[in-house]
DNA sequence: TTTTAGCAATCAGAGATTGAGAGTGCTAAC
DNA sequence: GTTAGCACTCTCAATCTCTGATTGCTAAAA
């Protein structure tokens, strides 16, 4: 049942000034506001019919009316306007990226950062995890006298990662040929297949240790919730929905907790995602995610949390700006001329 | 001016309650619950003396006394009860430790969790700068066609940075003989005189690209105040002295941002920091941090941030009780029977 | 001199009451 | 189909009152 043009004027007016001052709408402010040319009356009437449409509800009888989750979802799908970043803005997110990354950690955070610093709502990053991930090279190097380094490239991503007790008298000729072995065992892989013992079958008495060790490092970052990187969780409690004290502390406590965090964002896995007070566990929350692709450094996600009241206009326009950055930033990365 | 005996024993009764409940304490309750021998109007009089000295105040002037930031003070360098850790406790201390560690930010990260857990209270952990450690060694190895990856093993820690943007035409070898080379330069300097420049003054023309590399990537790790690692901090809510909304708000912007995070910890330098109400950006509030020691991994601190008002006892042993469980993770893990 | 009982005085906080203001729905006229 | 007008409902803020908690002071007792 398609709303008439007018309802759907009606909605998008209620939505937007909802979005701006978090008050319910009353129909003479409709009318001075956004619609001069009707009558506080038949706005009236439109806003009962929309009411029992399910898209509005009043928090008392001599209150304005207010949107529901579905007035949110029709707003964004089809009344919304997407806005444009202004020239502040963008030069923002240029500060931010343009300058070396240390790595695919600082990078996940450095674009939370930004997101949040911009939208000024709480901003959530994460790498997609490794279990897809093919292995394209294994490098082991002793950097101690009892320890070496594991350097696991894959398709998208390195891990390098420490492990202490190497028998000292094991010497860098041994990890060269190991390293050449294991990459000739492994390399082509998924990790998962590696991790569910698949790969390995055949005992290879020499390299056995060295085998262990390298499954047990994917292991170690195999479903690995703790790279969740959060932004300003602080900035949920600027807005006026979670003054309510109770409120903010289940909000919070979310965030804080990357076990609750998880399955909130790791649902969904599309371009972008706008979930609108569909999680339990974050109501009247909205939760928009799109995909990041970081080029040689991996796939992951970014977005923000924030009230179902929030500018998804803006919210949208920043995430894909960000991600055109990210692009923008990889391939200037390799024009450099600070190659070595 | 030394407190009599008396005094000493009633103001322990006031901090003791008031940091169990939160609430103002009468003198009946005093008599009542910690001092049944006096009786009330005695109490009264040492209470008002306790006041003009400093130690008590009052909300107002129908209610109990409250410990003022001095009685804390003195609590906690004389009157307090250090108290043992229950079983319960330390098993959870060791269902942290006793796992593979990832690396350096896994093991702050866990220390950072497990301190949280057990105080109730926000917790941070972060790792000393690096500014001092010296190198001992530096390893540069090519892991994709145009891509190395560049090992710096100090005496503390071990930094490990992928760079892109290598000539494709480099070997190997030529990686080894540039390792073996800035090892010989590097080795032995501390960071800090790297990347002032005192190091390479001469031009060494062949690894110029190489050593600029290097000081690049030391200056990045620089005062890293992005490394603090912040756990539960929604935690700061259930405390009732957060209730009020805009203090809560103040307390988790702090808490949110490693900026202002930063000079709030790396003012002290001591085995063990307890700052009582000192902190501008962070009112009623205390800060307890101790040194800790990773032994390889290197130095760093952890500790809590609580109300005036936290249970110092229980927090001072969780502390000592970790730097513990640390050093024998850290001998554990030498013994290990999984020496490559 | 120190301690104690008793009592008037003080003040916060919880309810109850009130009035103003906001906004609606309905009816009847346009 | 649209609009003006009005009675009705309900929230919110302000005000008042009452109760209970706790103190400081005074004067007597130890």
């Amino acid at each position: 049942m398609a709303l008439s043009d007018r309802k759907e004027r009606i909605l998008k007016a209620v939505v937007d000034s909802y979005i701006e001052s978090c008050e319910p709408i009353s129909s003479s402010e409709i009318r001075d506001k956004y619609l001069p040319e009707l009558s506080g009356a038949t706005i009236r009437n439109e806003l009962a019919s929309l009411e029992d449409m399910g898209y509005l509800t009043q928090p008392h009888v001599s209150s304005g009316r207010v949107p529901t989750a579905d007035a949110y979802r029709l707003y964004v799908d089809k009344l919304m306007h997407k806005r444009k970043l202004t020239k502040s803005e963008i030069g923002v997110v240029k500060k931010y990226f343009n300058r070396k990354m240390r790595d695919i950690d600082d990078m996940v955070k450095s674009t939370a950062k930004v997101i949040s610093e911009i939208t000024n709502l709480t901003s959530v990053a994460y790498m997609d995890d490794i279990r897809d991930d093919v292995i394209t090279n294994i490098k082991i190097v002793k950097i101690m006298p009892t320890t070496a380094l594991f350097i696991i490239v894959t398709d998208r991503s390195i891990i390098k990662d420490t492990t202490a007790n190497v028998a000292e008298e094991l010497e860098d000729e041994y990890f060269d040929s190991a390293s050449k072995f294991a990459t000739s065992i492994f390399s082509g892989k998924r990790i998962s297949q590696v991790t569910s013992g698949k790969v390995v079958k055949e005992v290879h008495r020499e390299y056995k240790r060295i085998f262990d060790a390298i499954i047990a490092i994917l292991k170690s970052y195999e479903a690995n919730d703790s790279d969740i990187t959060v932004e300003g969780s602080s900035k949920i409690l600027e807005q006026p929905e979670f003054n309510d004290l109770e409120k903010a502390k289940a909000m919070l406590a979310v965030l804080d907790s990357k076990e609750k965090l998880y399955p909130v964002l790791k649902s969904g896995n599309m371009e972008l995602s706008v979930k609108i007070g569909e999680e339990e566990s974050m109501p009247d929350c909205a939760i928009v995610t799109a995909t990041i692709d970081l080029g040689d450094a991996g796939v992951g996600s970014a977005g923000v949390i924030g009230p179902m009241r929030m500018d998804y206009g803006k919210v949208i326009s920043v995430l894909d700006c960000i991600g055109k950055a990210i692009g923008a930033f990889d391939r200037s990365d390799e024009n450099d001329d600070d190659m070595i």
